[in-house]
DNA sequence: GCAATTAGTACTAAACTAGTCCTACATTGG
DNA sequence: CCAATGTAGGACTAGTTTAGTACTAATTGC
């Protein structure tokens, strides 16, 4: 459940390498090498990632893609919004379905709301987290506090 | 990104009518017509969750289903884990993938933490919030107070 | 001009989802 | 016992999505 598609996860891995070397300009065929994933694949991946502006790139000889902006200022549902498209947890919420009775629509309402809950912890992690560049990892650590938090909270 | 299947969905939507009158015992036929779902459909998610042990059911002649336990004790954790199976964001953590480098590990390794951080706040929700039955829904905002807590925390 | 490299599009195969149907089993009522 | 009602459990199909590939055009540096 709940899971994000192998592409998301490899245009992750793919910003990580770039996070980490944030100076170097690198061309597709070397991340790949880098990642071992496919050329055509990481090539595909870096140019939607360009589209979305989370990236950017020079085309010829001696071109390549580095990071449009820092690694702390790339979170993690913004690359999940780059390569999957704003996110709904359920589709009750666009469409004007005809749900009919009160409890469905109330059901759409409340996943809504746990789908926002997400979204904010998203926001939180940045890609220094994700890449595993800050051995401390503090947000994570600060968020599962918070979550632990609540719990005892609300009994 | 982050959907979770229409399956799911529609469970839910039984669950919260079975948890609007826990008293009755309601066949697969009434729960189609009140949520206007297809009745083979309706059928094949309740022998799931009767699978899953959310519901109970009785054979023949006036039999049904109704909540294996309260609705405050039916989490939605439990029930995407039912419908979906064990969560699992990205596939890198469970199969031995020859990931090769470091950093690619290291991202499926924080993928898997941001899991577990929705997987905690996905417990704190009852069936009882997601059908809407308390009007208050106090542990929605309390999430979110603690979620907004934590990103000021976290500058 | 030539080689390296991104940009964009089109296409294919595999996997998953949603939904239906059919047969077997259990319970109740006559 | 027998028939009606209802769940149990598969098997199957169509549709959609995902993953991956291939090809052509555009751009830059030497």
């Amino acid at each position: 459940m709940l899971r994000i598609s192998k592409l998301t996860d490899y245009a992750t891995v793919l910003l990580a390498r770039l996070a980490a070397e944030p100076e170097r300009q690198l061309t597709a065929a070397q991340l790949a090498a880098q990642t071992h994933l496919g050329a055509a694949t990481v090539s595909k991946l870096l140019k939607q990632l360009h589209g979305c502006a989370l990236v950017t790139s020079t085309r010829g000889l001696r071109g390549g893609y580095r990071l449009a902006r820092p690694a702390a200022q790339i979170s993690a549902a913004q690359i999940l919004d780059a390569l999957e498209g704003p996110m709904a947890l359920t589709e009750c919420a666009r469409l004007s379905h005809s749900c009919g009775i009160e409890s469905t629509c109330g059901v759409g309402r409340a996943w809504q709301r746990v789908n926002l809950a997400i979204r904010r912890s998203l926001q939180e992690i940045s890609l220094v987290e994700l890449a595993g560049l800050n051995a401390g990892s503090t947000r994570f650590a600060a968020l599962e506090r918070q979550l632990r938090a609540s719990r005892v909270e609300n009994t």
